[in-house]
DNA sequence: AAACAGCCCAACCGCAGAGTA
DNA sequence: CTACTCTGCGGTTGGGCTGTT
């Protein structure tokens, strides 16, 4: 689409053409550059006819010597783009074919978002086309509730960034990309399978390949459920997502018709489901994926797989959710979890976006929660030992200390309880401390990736948002009783950890006294719900049964989850 | 057929990094 | 060292197109 084609395509170039009136300008968005008046906009044929010359008879670059050279209108800068992206020969037209959009796949997992890289390997292309294809391709993919990456190519950019390798002059090395990588491919941060590779043998999902990371693994078992059992591709948007709901038992009757899948979660009981879990989807629409072992073909694993740790989010029930900077209002942040990975810079922008309005968000900014998880940490270390037996290689920054402290609240229980009841057989402790560095430090693009510090990170306080009602985790529980029968093995597991359901709740009143009245209510209210009903914890464990560990851990208390999930 | 909503894409802006005078 | 220019990128905007109601 070009809007040329929409003005004056005579090829003849009028004064006014070129230089329009002041008004116009002044509608069009001109600005002045030594006194000429730039225009903006849609090119003209006209203009095009210029810079076509210009470029014939000077060559390209030097751009901002064509408004004075050819007396053309435009800033250098918009004489490059138009040029780059119009003009210069030998340009490719027309949709992308299957063989580019296959490339520029391969491309972005291993470049990221390197425009001009990519388009340097796509002849005829160029870096703007690329990009709108992209984010396109991820609005269609978010809403499709498809990864971004097919498996193959998530698997292979992981394994050559794992590698170190660098393909093609490309950096694999890509901060912001591997985050991405990580986020719409399934990719979970490797540090989660430090402690799954240093346990090796636990988990026969996970063997041992040189080379290549547990989460490439995972990428590879996700493969059958991503494009199996989640959500048939061919459902369409919305609508379909709808359907989607209106098959979860126990919740049709609770689906907005107009509401993206996700924005329902906000608003009734299921979003603490979907809070809780990560937004996973608690339910497989795959009949046929019955293997509760798999790492990652399996129910609930959708969003961990996708890296929306933060699609939990907490938000009171009537805040809508601010939007990210990516444009997807429609269903972007709405559909959290469901959605393939949304960028991280969403996550990010969603992350310091708290919801506005209500005293439940505020914890988050004042860095007293921080503190107040210290706090709790020193409490409960005087009742349980704490050691740092972590087989992990994180280290963690005491200044940091606010997540870890929470986990490491959960890291001595089930030191206490035994790692080898683990469904997993992993490490409980390590993978809770390395769980919440994933999810937290990994949201954000400025960060390096979650490998070995948390550093950065910061302990959201949306826990109180994250508080249980019973009522609330009564639903939780039977929706998830109804919908994911087989993952109940853990409960086994898990019930013989009821000392560390105990302790757990020691640790909350701790932080419930910290807190003070307003959020000691709410965390109180966590208490009771873990006190008295298991089944909520259970069912949690249940979720992600076939998940990392670190994910069924994170997933017990509401707020430790919530802290994991941010 | 009309109205509407959503999609697509060209183009813009601001920022940052690299190169150069 | 500073200022300037060019280039690349992320994010955004606005209008035409297209599909749906």
């Amino acid at each position: 689409m070009s809007h040329t084609t929409n003005e004056s395509d005579d090829g003849v170039l009028s004064r006014d053409q070129i230089e329009p009136p002041l008004a116009e300008e002044g509608s069009s968005g001109g600005s002045a550059n030594g006194g000429v008046v730039l225009k903006k906009g849609p090119w003209t044929s006209a203009e095009d006819g210029i810079l076509i010359e210009y470029v014939k008879k000077h060559g390209e670059g030097n751009w901002n010597a064509v408004q004075k050279h050819s007396g053309l209108s435009r800033c250098g800068k918009s004489c490059r783009l138009r040029w780059a992206n119009h003009l210069r020969p030998n340009l490719k037209k027309g949709a992308f074919t299957q063989e580019e959009e296959q490339l520029i796949i391969e491309l972005h997992a291993k470049m990221g978002n390197k425009w001009a890289r990519m388009a340097a390997h796509l002849p005829g292309r160029t870096d703007n086309e690329i990009k709108n294809y992209w984010n396109t391709r991820i609005k269609r993919h978010q809403r499709a509730g498809l990864p971004l990456y097919p498996p193959e190519v998530s698997f292979q950019a992981s394994q050559e960034r794992q590698l170190g390798l660098n393909v093609s002059g490309i950096n694999t090395r890509d901060k912001g990309h591997q985050d991405l990588l990580r986020t719409n491919s399934y990719e979970i941060p490797d540090v989660i399978f430090d402690s799954l590779k240093a346990n090796h043998g636990i988990s026969p999902y996970v063997p041992e390949l040189p080379g290549i990371t547990a989460s490439s693994i995972l990428v590879k078992s996700l493969s059958s459920s991503q494009y199996g059992s989640f959500m048939s591709p061919m459902m369409h948007r919305q609508k379909r997502l709808r359907e989607s709901m209106a098959l979860i038992p126990g919740y049709s009757g609770s689906v907005k018709t107009d509401s993206p899948l996700f924005d329902q979660f906000q608003d009734n009981s299921f979003d603490k489901v979907a809070q809780s879990f990560g937004l996973c989807f608690p339910f497989d629409a795959d009949p046929t994926n019955k293997n509760p072992q798999s790492f990652g073909g399996n129910r609930g694993s959708h969003t961990l797989a996708n890296g929306n740790f933060s699609a939990s989010k907490p938000t009171s029930g009537l805040v809508k959710m601010e939007l990210p900077s990516l444009q997807y209002p429609e269903d972007g942040l709405g559909s959290w979890g469901t959605s393939p990975p949304p960028l991280l810079e969403t996550v990010d922008t969603f992350i310091q976006s708290p919801p506005t309005g209500t005293v439940e968000s505020s914890p988050r900014n004042s860095g007293l929660l921080d503190a107040l998880l210290h706090e709790a940490k020193t409490l409960s270390s005087t009742k349980n030992h704490s050691s740092d037996k972590s087989s992990n290689s994180s280290t963690v920054i005491p200044g940091e200390l606010a997540e870890s402290s929470a986990l490491n609240i959960c890291e001595t229980e089930w030191e206490d309880l035994g790692d080898p009841l683990s469904p997993l057989g992993q490490t409980a402790t390590s993978l809770f401390t390395e769980c919440t560095p994933i999810s937290t430090c990994g949201s954000s693009l400025d960060e390096p990736p979650a490998t070995e510090t948390l550093t950065g990170c910061n302990a959201k306080s949306e826990l109180v948002d994250q508080a249980w009602s019973p009522e609330r985790e009564k639903e939780t529980t039977t929706l998830l009783d109804v919908t994911c029968p087989d993952i109940l093995q853990a409960s086994d597991w898990l019930e013989q950890g009821s000392g560390y359901i105990k302790d757990q709740v020691v640790m909350m009143d701790n932080i419930a006294t910290l807190l003070g009245d307003d959020l000691s209510s709410h965390y109180k209210q966590m208490s009771a719900g873990a006190s008295t009903s298991n089944q909520g914890w259970r069912l949690g464990s249940c979720v992600w049964n076939n998940m990392p560990a670190v994910c069924q851990m994170s997933e017990l208390p509401s707020e430790n989850c919530y802290l994991s999930n941010l």
